[in-house]
DNA sequence: GTACAATACATAAGAAAATTATGTATCATT
DNA sequence: AATGATACATAATTTTCTTATGTATTGTAC
């Protein structure tokens, strides 16, 4: 039996995430300074109404990459006796974060135009 | 040295794509009814200012997990003594492109939104 | 007439990036 | 005291793509 709330609770497919989850990142650390992982899949989640939900397993990988090749750098604090890492953009992270921030809105005008074509059936 | 020519040879990177193929296919071959495999990676790039170009090592396995899904048929013809493999779209299919596509247009409002908030800093 | 580019398929090895599962630990709520 | 939320991390596996390789035909430029 279908529940009618299965019509809210639409989770894109993760297959479409892909690829764009670096962005995401680049993106929400260019418009909050500093912000840490938890923070950043509390904060896309809600931004997208549960649509897009970053698995840790996909999160902290990522953000170790993104430290490694020096586009954020880190300081860890403690919340009580939690342990607390934030990140934030170093001034090449900066400059990728527009880049990258700019070819998704690109490729996602290309898209756009790809599905919005009407059939050429003859 | 850089060429002025960078500028209009853009080719959005690869990590971008993914985990779009499979919604290009089922939408181009919804809106032409058979195409075959090269004929897909032709239209594909013309369709996108050659931005989005498709590797034969991504299109071929993508075209045969589509038909092993029961996604799309296919029928072989000769032209002179070359091979060509055409695609359809079987009637799970149909449903699936436009499910795939309205999905991925759902999805690209939802980046466009996240994109394009402006700073929170405080 | 021959070399090269384009057409047209296919697959295999390897890399990249995610999922799923697991682990540790603290803090808040019932 | 138990459960769920907060907060990090990593390993094994899977998916999906890139890169490379292979075969073969057809058109074109020299």
């Amino acid at each position: 039996m279908r529940s009618p709330f299965n019509l809210l609770k639409m989770i894109y497919s993760s297959e479409l995430i892909k690829g764009t989850l670096k962005t995401i990142i680049l993106k929400l650390l260019a418009d909050n300074k500093r912000m840490y992982g938890y923070e950043i899949t509390q904060k896309v989640k809600e931004l997208t109404s549960e649509k897009i939900q970053i698995t840790e397993g996909a999160l902290y990988p990522t953000l170790h990459a993104l430290e490694d090749s020096g586009l954020v750098t880190t300081e860890t604090e403690y919340i009580g006796k939690r342990v607390r890492k934030y990140y934030s953009l170093s001034q090449t992270g900066k400059t990728q974060a527009q880049e990258k921030v700019s070819e998704l809105a690109d490729f996602m005008e290309t898209m756009k135009f790809l599905l919005d074509l009407k059939p050429q059936q003859i």
